[in-house]
DNA sequence: GTCTATATTTAGATAGAC
DNA sequence: GTCTATCTAAATATAGAC
């Protein structure tokens, strides 16, 4: 008699940990507490980690990535029916919109699933890479398309580029550290959703063109590298 | 006889664990195991593992604190020399320049610090926040204040979130996930750090420019929030 | 400062009863 | 499907010898 909830159960619980406390913080037996079942049910199901945060990541990828596509195909048909190139605020917002607005559903979960997105963007290690590559590489690649014609002029080895800067944004702006507001002494608000799109839309759209400007085939003045102090080897940064 | 060069043995160790597998996933045996002594001698030198991931963080922030001020101060005295604003790409060089140079540092170990940073910004718990907050925030602040004065214009409330976006950018950028050569299919350089500042800078100011352009105050069109589609909820997006 | 030894807890994984 | 019981390895931590 299967309890019909039971893997959503662990599903619900490993998304929350792994939020939280990372792959390697998260073991089968907390999770299995939080879900209110015996550890050995839990590996029965998810026989290893591995494939537990697999199931996880891939539960709600499926869904965004339809989401997302589905945004970028309505932007790109817009622009094909109108003869003009694809409106790069139009296909930025397809990009950065149903993250956003997923990071700030505090009610099914997607806050906890966003927030292991924007652990997993940064992670180096293997099961975190090999997720990243199966699930999220092909929309990664199906934007830059489409983002393609709307900055035709841009070098197209600063495109990759680009497209990263802004996915590194994005996850900042929606990654539950609490530093908008503690930078801000509490003038920001990190849950309203409205101002984050209204001001993460139009900064990507700026740095896009700037950089299509500068890297313009043929452009007057190529001072993609203006050096200021490029030389000064010395330290790093923080952040 | 204290052997001089245990105290770096370990946190070498630890930082390219940290780093590489995170907080939970660095245990004393391995460092131990790692810099060549025993268990507890690493524990007695760090009784806890806050402390040792303090430590490590500290012993490189300073010397980077330190440079970025340094050409933060620069361009502001620059600015005040000549009477004129903040000159933005140049303060924005000096906020990403130290970062990048010391994440293309394979040498002395400044890449694995770089990437400890990167998992560190968008780490919820509190032991990545509490040293986020006592090393890194002062400098946040002084680098607002410095980009403040770049574009005046700039809605207060946009800026910290401008901030952050940029933060996020950045790491995307050095980051160790080999997502750039995946992405362009080789045609991008992960190491290429004239190529990456070069990008990034601009892409940055393009960000902040057109940001301050939209929430100007009695700016001629407040189209802050632009809505394209930000009523359909639905989803969410991958990265 | 540095080690071995040990205590205690928790990890992932299996075997087998119901 | 679900549980208890158990194994082995690894974790943090402490005590005490040199």
């Amino acid at each position: 008699m299967e309890k019909p909830d039971t893997l959503k159960r662990i599903l619900d619980a490993a998304e929350q940990l792994f939020a939280r406390e990372g792959y390697h913080g998260t073991s089968f037996r907390k999770v299995a507490e939080a879900a209110g079942i015996s550890v050995s049910l839990t590996q029965y199901h998810f026989p290893t980690k591995d494939a537990l945060y697999e199931a996880v990541f891939a539960r709600r990828i499926l869904v965004i990535n339809h989401d997302r596509l589905a945004k970028l195909d309505k932007v790109e048909a817009e622009a094909r029916q109108l003869k003009r190139p694809v409106d790069l605020e139009g296909a930025l917002q397809a990009f950065v919109e149903p993250t956003v607005l997923l990071a700030r559903d505090k009610k099914s979960g997607g806050a906890q699933y966003a927030q292991l997105i924007a652990q997993l963007t940064n992670d180096p290690n293997e099961y975190a890479r090999a997720v990243s590559r199966k699930y999220t590489d092909p929309i990664a690649r199906q934007t830059m398309r489409v983002l393609r014609e709307a900055v035709p002029e841009m070098d197209s080895t600063a495109l990759p580029w680009c497209y990263l800067f802004a996915v590194g944004a994005m996850i900042s702006a929606i990654s539950a550290t609490g530093r908008v507001k503690l930078l801000s002494d509490g003038e920001c608000d990190p849950d309203d959703v409205q101002r984050i799109v209204g001001l993460l839309v139009p900064f990507l759209s700026g740095g896009f063109e700037r950089v299509a400007e500068i890297t313009a085939r043929g452009s007057k003045t190529p001072k993609a590298a203006k050096p200021r102090s490029t030389k000064e080897v010395s330290g790093g940064k923080t952040l």
